[in-house]
RNA sequence: UCCUCGAUAGCUCAGUCGGUAGAGCAAGUGACUGUUAAUCACUGGGUCGUAGGUUCAAGUCCUACUCGAGGAGCCA
């Protein structure tokens, strides 16, 4: 990693990670930039101005002597939020709390804080809810900076993930014209005039004259479309943005979230259950080589215990239990539930936890569900009563990916279609896939926030994405 | 959407029985110091979320609304 040549003759600019991580040898000449976080005068004749520059959890400390041209006009001036560029000499540092520092021969002040006093992030723990107001401040603060840079290593992995395994990105759309598997409500994409709407002879909106010629919505599911590329590229996944119109205010929900789908073909609900395996522990694998930094600080200032969360998680190997069985522990487990557990209804979040926490103490994936409870894309299985589906189970924090092996068979599908009075006029390029070469294929859905949420150990999910989207709440 | 709790200085909070407002941090000034979220002293900073109501008197009691948090439902 060479620091890249800048103008200045015998100066490099380089970032903060590199002044601390020892790659550089000491008496170098440096050009560092960043935003000061805190400032501290000695009479001495010095100031020590730490930046940071998100290239590490770490701050640099800069050492500025009096004798700089714009010691009193402007590094004196230094607050939170600053930005500045130094040049100087790397060294080793004299003081205790970092092996090097820069001891400034200039310093250029690009920007000033307006008005210090109202500044909002200080030098001090802020509350995440106060943090949320200001989210285009917020990637200034050490626990932003922290999930940022997970996120970006989770991202990473998860490419790296299919990539290695052999699979194909596929870019589902984000417009559409189907309601999907009527996974929840959709936003409209119109350019109608609202205050203007065009009728048809019967009064209605005529969407026939809308943009597409037809009704369109933001995708809630990237699935079924990625399922036509797995059906003729074996192995493919979708990572994209997914919108999501429910009225649900909670810390586990956004309206605009990301959304992880890989589909295998020629593959069953067990491979199924291997990928989801394989794949969550790469990520947290990944995420815990290349940001021990950004971890720790989770583990300290976040939520105690993340680390060894993950750790446990990839020596262990994943429990599978049929649902019904999983009725059958849970009611003779002895333990209240607030909802008594019964076949036929889905498992609470209290179940889950039960089952992977106490009953069996590391990740469980739970398979075949009730067939009435599940989407009608779900292959039937031979009891008539269950559908080759699976969540997989996660301790401390319950369901983290849920999946299924599709229904490959022609009859089988158009008969749920019809049982669940779906349009099947909206399925026939579905159908198609059934009738030109089908074959048994499975894939599962994960949200990716919820994966950040359980890495970092946060406790609201829109401190997992940049820009949160929520009712009442689209902000910034 | 339902239930519960909350909103007081830039931030985090205290504010007793209803009697016109307080701390820590931050900011400003000074002292001190190769300092480490430095330390010490002083100073400035408030339409108590909004609108009504009760009262001689409301941060405090009542009503409505707005916003936030926790839980539930829905789900990823």
């Amino acid at each position: 990693m060479a620091p890249s040549r800048r103008d200045s003759p015998g100066m490099s600019a380089v970032s903060v990670k590199q002044c601390l991580a020892g790659g550089i040898a000491a008496g170098s000449e440096v050009e560092v930039r960043g935003w000061v976080r805190t400032r501290r005068d000695s009479k001495a004749g010095l100031s020590f101005v730490q930046i940071s520059d998100g290239s590490c959890q770490a701050t640099l400390q800069i050492v500025a002597p009096s004798e700089l041209d714009n010691y009193e006009n402007e590094v004196k001036q230094l607050t939170a939020g600053a930005s500045l560029i130094a040049r100087g000499t790397l060294v080793e540092s004299r003081g205790k709390g970092q092996a090097f520092e820069v001891k400034a021969a200039a310093i250029e002040v690009l920007g000033l804080v307006d008005d210090p006093e109202t500044y909002p992030i200080q030098p001090k723990q802020h509350s995440l809810e106060f943090l949320r107001e200001v989210a285009h401040l917020r990637p200034r603060t050490n626990t932003f900076g922290a999930v940022t840079r997970i996120r970006h290593s989770a991202a990473f992995a998860v490419h790296e993930f299919f990539t290695k395994e052999g699979f194909c990105w596929v870019n589902t759309p984000i417009i559409t014209s189907s309601d999907a598997e009527g996974a929840g409500q959709m936003f409209r994409v119109s350019t109608l005039d609202l205050e203007n709407l065009p009728r048809t002879d019967a009064g209605k909106v005529d969407a026939s004259q809308d943009f597409f010629g037809r009704e369109a919505f933001l995708t809630v599911s990237g699935q079924l479309n990625v399922e036509a590329y797995c059906l003729a590229l074996s192995k493919v996944y979708t990572f994209g943005p997914t919108f999501r119109a429910e009225n649900s205010n909670t810390a586990r929900h956004l309206a605009e979230f990301w959304m992880i789908e890989p589909e295998i073909a020629f593959a069953d609900l067990n491979d199924d259950a291997d990928l989801a395996e394989r794949f969550l522990k790469h990520v947290f694998k990944s995420v815990l080589e290349q940001r021990p930094d950004d971890m720790e600080f989770c583990e300290q200032r976040v939520q105690k215990g993340v680390i060894e969360r993950l750790e446990k998680f990839l020596d262990a190997s994943f429990e599978r239990i049929d649902y019904g069985d999983a009725i059958e522990v849970l009611q003779k487990s002895g333990k209240k539930f607030e909802y008594a557990p019964d076949w036929g209804v889905d498992l609470q979040t209290e179940h889950e936890r039960f089952l992977c926490e106490e009953h069996v103490g590391r990740p469980v994936v739970v398979m075949n569900y009730p067939r009435d409870i599940k989407a009608f894309y779900m292959r039937q299985n031979d009891d008539g009563k269950t559908v080759a589906a699976m969540d997989v189970l996660a301790p401390g924090i319950g369901e983290i990916i849920g999946g299924s092996q599709r229904e490959e068979r022609l009859d089988r599908l158009d008969a749920r279609i019809a049982e669940m009075n779906l349009d099947a006029s909206h399925y026939e390029w579905y159908r198609d896939l059934r009738r030109y070469g089908t074959v048994p294929h499975a894939g599962f859905g994960l949200g990716f926030e919820r994966l950040l949420v359980y890495i970092c150990g946060l406790a609201n999910i829109r401190d997992a994405i940049p820009y949160p989207r929520v009712p009442g709440a689209a902000e910034y």
